[in-house]
This record gives structure tokens, C-alpha cells and sequence, in this order.
DNA sequence: TATTGTTATACTCTATAACTATA
DNA sequence: TATAGTTATAGAGTATAACAATA
């Protein structure tokens, strides 16, 4: 029989719509043309800097993609880059003082919308679903 | 200070690295040249046919992307497009054989990940993460 | 020799504009 | 005029290969 019977759209679809509503609150702002994509890597910069391959790695992205990020953002304003004295290969990425204070102002607008979520389906349940996606998205980190 | 403490990752952050999780499964196996992307096409096609505007409408995404995902689809015998008798502007898309057959593999492979995952979490609160993620992804519909 | 990072290149996905064919 | 769909084009994001600089 050339159909198709399912009780409830799958979890990657329903993600994909949720990553949809966060991209359309993102999209109404002005963020300096900043996209997500360079949100995700100014956020993983930590304090004390990290090099472009090790935060490649974090990010499971290629060096090379991870390289071109950083230059963008660089110019931009939001990250510096210094050679390691220790190992002159070694580029060292930190953040400016532009850099934290977006991370900053993203923190506190994804902090916002989450807490709409858990408004509108009650903070206990939503504390369920946050906890239970961290397990199953990095199952390694035992905690 | 040019620090930032957050005390856990984000949401949209854990979701990336959920579907990197689904990506990495799919990767090993051999789905015909087929990707996520024509998969969610795929899976969206429903038994009666649609017409490619709607079905456009559906996935969020311009009838000129949809248009070239059901060519696509259609040279690989997945989908099939026919002339629609009433208006013949519109074109109806319908799966094959072969691409019902392909969306009931697919929907087999994202079940058993899903019940590896409510394995994991334990399935009362595997059933809590999915319902909740349902809400906020699809906030309008009310059941 | 191995590793850090860059340059060059290509492919996927998405978006817009301009067009056609039907209504 | 309005709508369904296509063609053309460009940009964002990601991946691989080849390379340069340093260890």
C-alpha cells in the first residue's frame, strides 16, 4: 500500500522548527550583521582564549571553516588574534571587549526566549526537556 | 571584566549538537545518494499529493527551492509530478513506490534512534523532552 | 616528520529577481 | 491582473586538498 502512517512528527523535524522560531525572534533585531553562525563561535571563545584548531574541534567544524570565522569576526571587531609565544604556529584567539559584550546581549536574548518556553509549558516540564536534551546531545558528559 | 560565566549551554547549542548526532548515524549507512534534506522533503510529501507551492509553504521554504528538491526527487524515482487535470498551473507531487518505501525506511531508522535515546534517558522523561519540545516548536497548535 | 594554520576550490542549501504559462 | 511554477544568480555554510610556517 503506497502510504504512510505516523503517530507524531519526528524530534530533528520538530528541532528544525524550533530552530526556526529562535532564527525569526533573532531576525527582527539588529545585530551588527552578525548571524548564528557567528554567535555559535564568539560564544565558545572561552575567557583565557583558545587556538583555532582546539576551538575547531569544540565545535566540531573544520580548521579551515573555523579559521575564516575568526578573520571575519576579527575585522569586525568582536575577537583578536595574537601568535603564541610559547609555539609561534599557534594563533591565539580571545575576545574583545566588543566580543563580551555581545556575548552578553545573545546570552541575554536566548536567555529571554527560553524563559517565554518555559512560561508556555510550565518551568518544571521545561526543565525536564532541557536536561534530557543536554544527556542525549553529549551523552559522554557524565556529570 | 572581560569575562562571561554561563552556567549551561544553550538550548539552540544543544540541538546543534543533537543533530550532528542524527547527521553522524544517517553518515554510516548507504541511503542512495539521498540526504536529510530530500528526506524531510520526502517525509512531507502526504499519500494524496500536494501541490508544490503548498508543500513549499509547509517547510517554510520559497517554491524555487521546493521546485528544484522535487526535480531532483523525481529523476532519483522517489517522486513522481503530474499535470493537475483542473489547473494546469498546478503540478501535483505524489511518492513512488520506491519513495514510500524509502520514507518507511527512514521513519524505521529515526524511530530506533529515538528509542535508543528514551533508553538512555529512561522513557517517562524521553516522553516529557519530546512532548515539551513539540509545544514550544509548534506553539500554535493546540491539540 | 608532525602539527598549526592558510589558500584554493567545490558543493549544498537558501534566497531573490525575472520570467513563463495558465487562470 | 493574479497565481503556479521555472530559470538564473548569488551568498552562506561546509568540506577536501594542497600548501607554508614552525616545531
Amino acid at each position: 500500500m503506497n502510504s504512510v502512517k505516523r503517530d507524531h512528527p519526528h524530534v530533528p523535524e520538530l528541532m528544525g522548527g524550533l530552530l526556526l522560531r529562535v532564527r525569526a525572534a533573532f531576525g527582527d533585531e539588529d545585530w551588527d550583521g552578525l548571524r548564528q553562525s557567528h554567535f555559535r563561535l564568539l560564544t565558545s571563545v572561552p575567557d583565557q582564549g583558545i587556538a583555532i584548531t582546539e576551538l575547531a574541534e569544540r565545535l566540531s567544524m573544520t580548521k579551515q571553516g573555523c579559521g575564516q570565522f575568526v578573520a571575519a569576526l576579527a575585522d569586525s571587531g568582536y575577537l583578536h588574534v595574537d601568535i603564541d609565544t610559547a609555539d609561534r604556529r599557534v594563533r591565539v584567539v580571545r575576545r574583545t571587549a566588543a566580543g563580551t559584550r555581545m556575548v552578553q546581549r545573545v546570552d541575554a536574548r536566548v536567555g529571554a526566549l527560553e524563559e517565554q518556553w518555559a512560561a508556555e509549558v510550565g518551568p518544571r516540564r521545561y526543565a525536564t526537556f532541557r536536561r534530557v536534551l543536554a544527556e542525549i546531545a553529549y551523552p559522554d558528559d557524565r556529570e
